[in-house]
DNA sequence: CCGGTATATTTGGTCATACCAATATGGTCA
DNA sequence: TGACCATATTGGTATGACCAAATATACCGG
C-alpha cells in the first residue's frame, strides 16, 4: 500500500493501519491535530491533509471539537486493500468474501459480454477458451491467461460500474494473490476444471448467456473453495473477525 | 452531493463536478493551487485539502510541476454517485449498468444469505416473502418492502466487501431512483412479478440457494428494463457516453 | 534553422503563526 | 440529580514564507 512519498501521505497510511487495527474504539475521538503534528513532528497542514483522506475512506468523520472514527463497516471500499495487508496472512474469511464478490462481478461481466459481443468478438473469445482448454503449463501463467480472458470480458462489457469497483479491488488484491503462492491451491480436481471449461465453450458456442455466467461463476466457486482452504491451512483453522 | 458545509468541501464539489463534465481534458494540467484560490477566493491550505480529496478519488494525480486529471475510467467508484448527477435526469445507459452491477451483488447475497441462514431467519426471510407476495399497496412502499428485504438477506449474509461496495453505491443511488417517480415503471407485467415472487418463494422452502439466486438476479432484470426503458422514453431515445 | 543545454520560473509540499466559530468540558446553581 | 453557563479545546481558514521538483524559457553551438 505503498503511496506517494510525502509526508500527508505517509501519516494518512500509518492512521489509517491504526484504526483498521481498532486502535481506537469506533466513535472514540481521534487525537487532535495539534497533537497529531506533534507526534509526527510535522505541520497541522500535513496532518490535516492525511486526515482528509480518511474521511474521504470512511473512517472518521471531522467535526469542530473533534475528529470521531467511524465504524469500519460504513467505510469506502477503497480500503479493502488496507484490510487485507494488516496481517502476513489474509484473513480466510476475507478472502471467501472477496472471491465470492469479485466472482459476482466476473460472472456479470460475463453475462454482459456475450450479450454485446459482436461476431469477431465472439471469435476471439472461443479462441481464448479453446486455448485455455489446451495449454498445459504452469499453474502461475494459467491464472494469468485467465485473467486476461477476464480482461477481455470487461472490455467486451464496457460496463463503467464494475469498471470503477474493479479499480478498487483488483489492483491491490490480486497482486497479494499472486504472491500467496498458490501453487497447491490450484491443483483442485481436473473434472472440475473440465466441467467448467464445458460450460464455458457451450455457453460461448450456443450463445447462452446464462451458461456462460454459469460456468464463470463456478469458476470462482472453485477457486474461493481451494484458496480458502488453503488460506485456512495455512493460518491455523479460522480467525474471527470482530462482529 | 451535499457535502460537509466547510469551504474546502465546496471547492472539492465544484472541481469533481468540472472534472466529470470533461471541462478538464485528460492528462491535462489542473490550474495552480494558487490560481484555484484566487478563483474562489480562499487559501491555499483548503485549496490542498480540496484536491487531496479529488486524488483520494482517483480523478487527478498531484506532483510538483502540476496535478494532472486522470482518465475517468480508472477512477474509484466512489464517484459514482457524482456521475449519475451530473444531468437532470441520469444516463440510461449508466442506469442500465448500475442495476446490471447491483444485482448480481444482490443477487449473491441472496445466494450467501440462504447458505448460512440460521433456521429462524429462514423463517424471517420467508415471512418476508410472503408478505410481499400478499402486499397491494402503491408501488413506494412495495419497493420499501424489497429494500428492507434485501437489507435483512445482507445482515444474515454478513459480507464485508458487498458491503462496502453498497456504501459507495447505494445511498447516492437509491435515493435518486426514489426521485424519479418511477410509478410507471413498476407496472410490469403481473405475470413477471409472480414469477419472481414464485422462484423466490421455491427457494427458499427448498433451500435451493441456486433457484433463490435466480429469482432475485430475474428481479433486478425486471427493474432494470422497466427502469430504463422509462428513462430512455424521459430522455429521448439514446444517450452516448463518451468512449 | 534546428537541437540541446543551462538558467529562470512555476508549481506542489511543508512549515509557522494567527484568528474565528463550533464543540466539548467542567463547574455552578437550582 | 439535572439543567445551565463560562471556559478551554478543537477544527476551519487565512497569510506568508521556504524548499525541491518539474516545467518553461533563453541561450548557444552545430
Amino acid at each position: 500500500m505503498a503511496s506517494a512519498n510525502t509526508k500527508s501521505h505517509e501519516i494518512a497510511d500509518l492512521l489509517r493501519t491504526e484504526i483498521l487495527r481498532q486502535q481506537y474504539r469506533s466513535g472514540e475521538r481521534m487525537p487532535s491535530e495539534r497533537d497529531l503534528a506533534a507526534r509526527f513532528d510535522a505541520s497541522r497542514g500535513a496532518v490535516r491533509e492525511a486526515l482528509s483522506q480518511l474521511e474521504q475512506l470512511g473512517l472518521i468523520n471531522t467535526q469542530p471539537g473533534g475528529a470521531r472514527v467511524r465504524d469500519i463497516e460504513s467505510a469506502s471500499i477503497a480500503i479493502l486493500g488496507s484490510l487485507m495487508e494488516l496481517h502476513d496472512s489474509p484473513d480466510p474469511r476475507l478472502v471467501d468474501q472477496f472471491l465470492r464478490t469479485f466472482g459476482a462481478l466476473a460472472a456479470t461481466t460475463a453475462r454482459e459480454a456475450l450479450e454485446k459481443a459482436t461476431p469477431e468478438q465472439l471469435n476471439q473469445m472461443q479462441k481464448m477458451v479453446v486455448s485455455l482448454s489446451n495449454y498445459n503449463g504452469d499453474s502461475d501463467s494459467k491464472l494469468a491467461q485467465w485473467t486476461e480472458f477476464f480482461q477481455y470480458l470487461g472490455s467486451v462489457a464496457d460496463n463503467l460500474v464494475v469498471r470503477l469497483i474493479s479499480n478498487d479491488l483488483q489492483a491491490q488484491f490480486v497482486e497479494q494473490m499472486s504472491t500467496l503462492d498458490l501453487k497447491s491451491a490450484p491443483a483442485r480436481k481436473k473434472q472440475n476444471v473440465n466441467q467448467v471449461l464445458g460450460m464455458v465453450r457451450r455457453g460461448l458456442s450456443g450463445k447462452d448467456a446464462e451458461l456462460f455466467f454459469s460456468g464463470v461463476q463456478l469458476y470462482f466457486d472453485e477457486l474461493r473453495f481451494s484458496v480458502v482452504e488453503e488460506l485456512e491451512i495455512r493460518t491455523g483453522s479460522y480467525q474471527k473477525r470482530a462482529s
